[in-house]
DNA sequence: GTGTAACCGAGACGGTACGTCGTGTCTTGAC
DNA sequence: GTCAAGACACGACGTACCGTCTCGGTTACAC
């Protein structure tokens, strides 16, 4: 499920020349990741992340079209890494277990730094918006409908007939659970421990349950 | 309930001098708001401000530290302008309303583009997440808290005797709506409007019910 | 033959008001020239002078219009001070005693450092040349024009009956003295010991002396 | 015998990477010199030479350390160009050529705003001073050591036995000479015509000549 | 004695230039 | 065609001085 290592337009029709580096691919991600954790994203400068890597400014700019580009494909890495969604047996277990793990890649310096940043300037900025869907949001979104999937099948939520309400739903939970993490994580800037996610979870367990009941 | 127009540190003991003029004040903060709408965080300089605001870039540094501070206290203007909590009888329709009050701030060009940088710029400041917290996050909890107090006195919501608990209920409840609307307004960039408050608000407050009973 | 410790253009036709203080006078051009020490011309400031005198940067500025009109008066004070003309008995032992002392106040730092300075402003500045020439210039020719009379009283010169020319070779003279002392301390930057001073004299002595058999 | 075109520190042992454009170091250097004619050393800046040579102000500190040795090599070209000594047959009309010479060089609006003004700075700067030593005054010393040697192969001064007094005697008719020109053109603010330098010639050679008899 | 007008300190003000840094492009020669 | 190196044009940074302008307060002369 790993994202190719080159995002940038690579050769057109040309077949001809030197074959870009993978080595310098990996070096850069490492290097930008690096100096995330180091400087920060406000301190983070292309200079500094080509020098880190042992490459040249042309290199970096080869491949990306610059920082916020770079940085989406670099914690993006980790997301794809980090995120999975182990079968805990239960709904609300299952809510605990994704709500810590988006925490713990929140928590890391690299992605606190960067992702809000990336997200403040992807308002203005639409192809940025889009990179980070596909890279970052959508890959959090599939562990909430996976998770949904699982107590469908368990039978503790309800089959949803209509498939637009159904894409609401999911929608509106994966804003509440991801919104919820990221505010407790960078705006209150408190930590989110075991406890907090089990009352998180059965706060949001009773929520579908009441929705489901009463509908 | 207005914040003070001058934000620095003023003059400490003496008393002599030509005092600050609090039309600057005024013209900074208004420049700083209109660049935010037109050029959005990134592309906003301090000599842009400054140009705007008919004022010399030195005026400037001597109020804020640097465009972190200066753009806070600008979007904190907006907050106490714009945030209050109208009693519309029941804790639904209070949440509701609160849900949308936020989202209509968030969807405010500068206030959009501006949050989630200085948020993001906050993860490596900490009197910069200070700032925001005072300026900005402390006014938005205030109005959960005075909804949740509403609830209690028309009986919706349960005493809770320990305080302790209360806290953490509270923080807990403020995250999930201020995170929720963000992350709706910001990474899935979709709105929200009247049909995603009343989801997410029935969402809610089943989840308290849930809750209440439960205990 | 103290000029005025202060030069500026006093009041025009009013009486009444708090006269200026001739104190801050003093204490102004005393820290000029003790800027002008430590800091040279290039990183002398008025704020700074201003702050040595304990003085208002106001102050200073309604005695001297800039930088290169307070100096000047600053440096001419120490001229005004110490050239004077023994008469040691000769022409031969005059100009090398005149010699001397000009080079003794090249040598001071505040001079040194100075002078130039204002005379380059000056070829942009026509104000600021007259300033010059009045305040430090003249007070140098005085000594020439002296030392001429005397020598001529010695009969060690011809009395020139035209005044026109006379005027022409006390300026030649002049531009020789004084040119060859400040070449001599500030462009080749080597000192004018009694050596030096005992050869130049005798060369131009010699000169002179040529000229006057020669006609 | 022209200067290479580019001043600073080169590349110490490296040959890789984009070379330095010498067409910036020729725009620069006439940049300069339009500036100073235009302008004169006070108001000259560097942001304004580096607009003018169509160049960025890094590139300029790329290549100097800053104002004054831009200013010192961008005039040491003019002495470079227009100083040269045609044999005119005779010491005293060597003389006075290489007055008229040097006085044409003063005379030049770029030179005679310039030329002092670095003076002052470099009595506080030994690079500085050693830079114009180098780059101008040993350029208009050489004229005199070539004079003198033309004058002594004419048998119109004697061969001096003692090298150190050779050295010293050059030194004290080198700063007699410059020193009159410069202090007439700047500090008089008066024309060295030819009036003048026939009168100046005939008292330097008459001293001259006083000496080489009375030895 | 009481105006009152010019002085004084302090320090904020609109400007201009500074010298540095980061961006993204370009030009080398090597591979 | 890619690579490391590094020069380039551009533009923002935050600071330092400039010379001016308020402030509140203080003299000293004229009434």
């Amino acid at each position: 499920m790993s994202s190719a290592p080159s995002p940038a337009p690579r050769r057109a029709g040309g077949r001809t020349g030197r074959p870009r580096s993978t080595e310098a691919d990996r070096a850069i991600l490492g290097a930008t990741r690096e100096a995330l954790v180091e400087l920060g994203w406000g301190k983070l400068t292309m200079g500094d992340v080509a020098a880190r890597a042992g490459v040249a400014k042309t290199t970096l700019y080869r491949r990306w079209a610059g920082k916020n580009e770079l940085v989406v494909d670099a914690v993006a890495a980790l997301f794809d890494e980090h995120l999975e969604l182990p079968d805990r047996g239960c709904l609300l277990a299952d809510i605990e277990g994704v709500v810590l793990q988006f925490a713990a890649l929140l928590e890391r310096p690299e992605t606190k730094t960067a992702l809000m940043a990336v997200v403040a300037e992807s308002t203005r900025d639409n192809a940025l918006r889009e990179r980070i869907r596909s890279a970052i949001v959508d890959r959090q979104k599939a562990l909430v409908l996976l998770g949904r999937e699982r107590a469908q099948a368990r039978g503790e939520l309800p089959l949803e007939p209509d498939p637009a309400g159904a894409a609401r739903t999911a929608d509106l939970i994966f804003d509440v659970i991801a919104g919820a993490v990221v505010h407790r994580t960078l705006v209150s800037a408190e930590p989110v421990d075991a406890e907090w996610a089990r009352g998180f979870a059965a706060l949001l367990v009773g929520g579908l349950a009441a929705a489901a009941g009463g509908a």
